[in-house]
DNA sequence: CTGTCATTTCCATAATATTGGAAATATGGA
DNA sequence: TCCATATTTCCAATATTATGGAAATGACAG
């Protein structure tokens, strides 16, 4: 028995088991710097988000860039999108991340400590 | 207090803490099917390794296609090369991807299982 | 309506990654 | 030494991603 990190079970709560389409589409939107640095603000900043212009701004690149990134990650599903009123605004979608690690540390693992 | 996982207290045994560059790197590394193919045969091999013939024929890909993914999973840190007489073995870095996931559930994790 | 703010879409350009055949290198045996 | 095996390096063609300005879209206030 190796039991190496979780006090529950096996498979826990894991809302979603991914394909490897998936996954590598999840792995890529997170394997550039601004998309890296961008999600991780939204990590930070939790369910409330932020809006398009505050991310382009505290990440300083043009809007048209930070807009072809976030839409990379929403196709990749690890983002979401809600309008409030004038501004958009993106919030990390948590599940998809767990999701995410979930697979690294299944598939990818065997053996070492997580 | 939040302890989601872990029973040791915050960043436990981890070998190594990762800078941005070298997750982008790491994740990039593992954000393409015949490389993230390749990792997982790795990682179920484990410590042993498999050749770079034997995984070219599992891979179903041409040698030298195979020999520049192993390349950058090298580069990346997540595998290791050594030679048996003719073949050259390659293993996964089964501390590195700890790290990787680490970091993941570090700092783009907050709040989910893990 | 018209103007303004917030953001996206369009698009051309530049940069980076992937592919696979052919030639080069390393290793061990006859 | 000479040959066969295992794998890499070279390189050119192709494909995919990233950039950012300008024009288009959506939402709201006057």
């Amino acid at each position: 028995m190796i039991a190496p990190c979780s006090p529950v079970a096996a498979s826990p709560a894991e809302g979603r088991v991914l394909g490897s389409a998936e996954v590598i589409a999840a792995l890529a939107a997170l394997a550039q710097e601004h998309r890296l640095a961008a999600f991780r603000l939204l990590v930070e900043a939790g369910p409330d988000g932020v809006s398009a212009g505050d991310l382009a701004d505290r990440l300083s690149i043009p809007r048209s860039s930070l807009s072809f990134h976030l839409n990379q990650m929403m196709q990749a599903g690890l983002i979401v999108q809600r309008r409030e009123s004038r501004s958009l605004i993106y919030s990390a979608d948590f599940a998809a991340m767990a999701a995410l690690v979930g697979f690294l540390t299944e598939n990818c693992c065997r053996g070492a400590g997580c």
